[in-house]
DNA sequence: CATGAATGAGGCTTCATTCAT
DNA sequence: CATGAATGAAGCCTCATTCAT
């Protein structure tokens, strides 16, 4: 993963523009003449960057699902080296993600929108990253289900728990004109991760417990 | 809401067109050449029939909206009129929305997908139809949270599960591929809704009940 | 091969003009834009009528070469059935490949240059028309040898013939300002004619005759 | 004429591998990026060397042209110092010419195909190189018609020797692909000699003879 | 109703060149 | 001497739409 140190500032700039079209029109509805007036840069340097508009997005996609894997990675770690209590990974790993996320707000929408296409591209990124996603979360969740004894569906609980931690990024205007929540805001992931913690423990049937404590430790990567 | 039988059989043929290409590759992916050809058509037709490419947006996006919201309706209603216990109204409710859905299926995925742009037509329909929605729900909750005495916040409550409802139609090609689901298929709606029942179950602290009975009534609405 | 009453006025004014500055400054050289507007249409119709620059380009070149193989098939058919004398053949087949680059006189000079380079199209052309313009040709020049009894190397003897044939065309430009000749003018082939006639008859050995009588038939296709 | 001695090694990379594309691709559609990258230099080096692309083209067409003409110059010299026949001089001629050609052989096709254009530059080159050449050839053949009595058309005579002469690095490809000629190899000179020898006996109608003699000497100028 | 020719606008990319380093 | 970032211009193509038929 670059880290943004690696980029030169004008590079960072057109990235930064980049994303926060993407988010807002999505990918094919944003010009790269848009993104280079946002960044106040030559049209041409898009090309010249990431080898084109779509050099642009694959760069974008992968950057954003390398800090996501590793912040999952990372965390799934931390939580069993600190001995955390099985059913309590979910909530280190729901709240790591969502601070990944918030922490690249605009970013998030846009790939998350991105990945309802139907695009080669897509497809790979599917079958490399979200496969993987797959595979870390079920463990979790296999340990939890034997841990509390609960006899739900192991799938459908992982993407239900997956959608949790993503709808906020994938609809935060949604959020925000309906519900007046803020997503991107430090305080909606603690208000949220309250919500998932409920849903966690009744789900696995287990007792409402004092307010969570202090995390092993918060790594997270960032994109780009 | 524009019933098939108003639709010539071209405007029907385009509309179909312009819905598979447009779950496929997005609203500004797609071409209106593209759509016409797909459909055997005429290119000019488009702009003919809909006043150009925007207006045959609004027309499917509000097509699926109305049957949307009332599908929605009227299965409140039913549910209402047949006194089926309120926890169970969810069930109902859930059922026929994901009916409407796979029944507009390709509809479905663009639409939900096209609502996390920022435009101002998407704040227009999200302020008439999903503040509908909103408030249809949040109704029914209110009642199951008084049935049931549990203390869940309502907001995030009915969040959840009208995410639960959607995604599937969202994010179908990461069911298929990550999970081998179809959410087109009838027998996902069961299997589904078993686990929307569970999770009701476990969230209202309802005994688990025999199988589902028959429904009240099963309308729903059709788009376009 | 395209007749010109197959195409519309339009198309036709951008063949027109297109084959006039692929002339002046080759393909490379030349804008659509600059054909546009040299035919005074829009843009976009070069992409429209041919599906591109490119498109453009292999109609040309596909063009001149069927007419030019057409050309050769039928001069050496016509000669045959009018039992020329096989040393005269190669006047006919001269006079008509001659004939048929004067009409299509900016379109030769293009074509002759672009068969220079190295590119995929090229080696297809090569490998269809030009394998077949070699096969016609020295079958002609096999029956003139052995009628003749000289003995040349029949490969260079018919290089030499098609270089000739093809020079005035692919550098009229070097005729005119050098020496004062014009290529496209009609007295132009005459006088040539003679000279190849020389050629021929010293070549071969044959004896100087009286001016070159009547052709036989002097088919021509026409390119486009 | 510019020694290769004076040249810088990069610069001398540079140039080579300007004439191998614009050999390949032509001047238009060779790019000054692809040539650096071709070259392994950076791509400010050409407009750093040469006052930009065109630059580099007049650089390489007058160096071709200058060598061009000294090794006519002073074949033409030598041939008559040596005393030779005046009609073994054409022979001595063409010999030179291919020599030189073959020796720049990537650049000759390039120069050749470009002098097909319409250009101020090539006018200018035309007005005085060719025209220097086309002064050189006729005074030879004046000489060779006056030696052998024959009445040959002596523009056209002079016009058929030069495309003799050129043809083969004009479309050397041609010869290639249709023939399996190699008019870069040492051994397609001699062939090709023979053939202009015999071209030129039974022209001015001289008796066959032996095979040709030793040269005077081989002086030929290098390109750039 | 339906067609296809035609268009102006705009999209992405490449180009040759420059300039600070 | 040589580099690579940066640019304005231009190139080709696609787009959505219109209009006469």
């Amino acid at each position: 993963m670059a880290l943004k140190k690696d980029l030169s500032k004008t590079k960072e700039v057109v990235i930064r523009s980049a994303v926060k079209l993407f988010n807002m029109k999505g990918y094919d509805g944003t010009s790269v003449r848009a993104i280079a007036d946002e960044a106040g840069v030559n049209v041409a340097l898009v090309s010249y960057y990431f080898g084109g508009k779509k050099g642009l997005l694959e760069y974008l996609m992968s950057s954003f699902f390398e800090g996501y894997i590793e912040t999952l990675e990372n965390t799934i770690a931390c939580s069993q080296e600190a001995e955390r209590a099985v059913s309590e990974r979910l909530l280190d790993i729901a709240d790591a993600l969502i601070a990944y996320q918030q922490q690249s707000f605009y970013l998030s929408r846009f790939v998350h929108r991105e990945m309802t296409m139907d695009t080669m591209l897509i497809r790979e990124l599917m079958a490399s990253y979200l496969m993987k996603e797959k595979f870390l979360l079920e463990n979790v969740f296999q340990d939890a289900l034997e841990e509390s004894g609960a006899s739900l569906p192991l799938d459908l609980l992982t993407i239900q728990f997956r959608e949790m931690v993503i709808m906020p990024f994938l609809q935060p205007q949604y959020l925000r004109k309906v519900y007046f929540m803020q997503p991107s805001e430090v305080y909606f992931r603690r208000h949220y991760l309250r919500y998932i913690e409920h849903w966690a423990n009744r789900l696995f049937l287990r007792k409402e417990k004092e307010p969570l404590g202090p995390w092993c430790c918060r790594f997270q990567s960032r994109p780009k």
